[in-house]
DNA sequence: GCCCTATTTTGGTATGACAAAACAAGCAAT
DNA sequence: ATTGCTTGTTTTGTCATACCAAAATAGGGC
């Protein structure tokens, strides 16, 4: 005699999918909010009168979309995801990819190609505040010179201004997925006060074209300073 | 007695994440080549010694990642991943974001910054054979206009040729990420020979002015063939 | 009220079992 | 000989149970 259920569930199909889109479905109907714990592994046994093998494939398979975050031991907790989450979730496989033959450098052009575009922008439709926060990060960028560590984190904070200002908040997603997967490429490149001081002359000849309205000298100098940046670090990569 | 294993294996970690990078490594090392099959669930068991519990959760996150697809009841396969898989991998979260206010437009709008450095670049850099396949790209769309559905295969593949003129493989496959994504909500709209034909003059526009190498005028057109299209397909996401 | 300890939850893993689908082999018929 | 069917074997999907260790919680002493 068998004890298991009968199926009575289209052939070709999981039984974990089912949980999943329930639990999907809660999740984006506010039933749980974002920042809460799943209910415990043994309570949606019950719920969904499944097993537990099933609903932890479905936590896992949740997990892997970003809208549950599971530490082991710890309750998964529901995490509406936003667009940073899309891109974390690309990020396994781009790990992979940019251990591969040129994978840097496509991801890295792909930058520079929506940076242009970016700063050019910003020249057109750049608003006051917009200037002001491009200001605000270059001069802390310059005060970061002499100390390298800090400098790397005004830089970014700096084209992270690029980001924010045509308002769409897929950008600002972008920015970090692209800091987060070309950041451990750019760690091993030396730094010193001296290339500090050149990148910041470039951050500030992108900023004086964008305060002036200039689409093309923007363009020309973000192409310029990425450009050369990317020369700078080909080195480490003579091994790939 | 404990029958069990001992774990021998720090905290805060999952023992399928060992499993998940062995058979990544072997992946990349061209061991499991692309298209091949993977190994049974029980050799797996063997070969690290884990149990059955451990090698479903591994497996199922490399499909996640888009390094094996499984379905069903078939064993997984290899699949060497690219950009598209990348981008595959987060769809599961886009769909998501979709569904939420304001998703669609925000991620269209990407799509229209996108393009629009796109047919710039493209009038500034394009070679002969790029502009070569625009102009066949352009003549299919026009003979399809009087079939809606093939009209609509020949636009997004007149778009296409713009995301191959860059050569950087990365956007090709954006490019099929943001119609799959955007399709959905595309299909819904009405269509006809009239608005086809309209649809194929703005692409005329767009192709004209890449030909012509006019940079401004190539993005003047594109914003307005996708604004246009927008403001055309607004009407169906009122409900939102 | 606070801190330390004992108990209860809860997630991570192991193991064994069974149904159903896929696969492979052998046999029959045209 | 090739085609089609039948049958036996693999293999996956699921269920059930059990155990451990870490986390959360309750309880008790100060």
């Amino acid at each position: 005699m068998t004890l298991q259920t009968a199926p009575a569930r289209p052939v070709g199909s999981r039984a974990a999918d089912a949980v999943v889109k329930a639990i999907e479905t809660r999740i984006a109907a506010g039933d749980l909010p974002d920042g809460a714990p799943l209910p415990p592994e043994r309570d949606l046994i019950e719920t969904f009168g499944v097993s537990r093998t099933v609903v932890r494939e479905a936590v896992a398979t949740l997990a892997s979309r970003g809208l549950v975050e599971s530490r082991p031991r710890f309750r998964p907790v529901v995490r509406r995801p936003g667009y940073d989450a899309a891109l974390a979730a690309a990020s396994g496989v781009v790990g992979f990819l940019l251990a591969q033959s040129d994978g840097v450098k496509s991801l890295y052009d792909i930058r520079i190609f929506l940076e242009a575009a970016l700063v050019r922008h910003a020249a057109k439709h750049a608003r006051k505040e917009d200037i002001e926060a491009l200001k605000q990060a270059l001069d802390a960028n310059e005060a970061a010179i002499p100390d390298s560590q800090r400098f790397y984190r005004t830089d970014v904070a700096f084209h992270a201004v690029l980001y924010d200002i045509p308002k769409n908040p897929v950008f600002p997603s972008i920015h970090k997925a692209f800091t987060s997967w070309l950041e451990p490429h750019w760690v091993k490149m030396e730094r010193s006060p001296e290339r500090n001081r050149v990148n910041f002359l470039r951050h500030s000849d992108i900023y004086r074209a964008i305060r002036d309205r200039d689409p093309d000298g923007a363009e020309a100098a973000l192409n310029a300073h990425l450009n050369a940046a990317w020369e700078y670090v080909r080195g480490t990569f003579d091994d790939i």
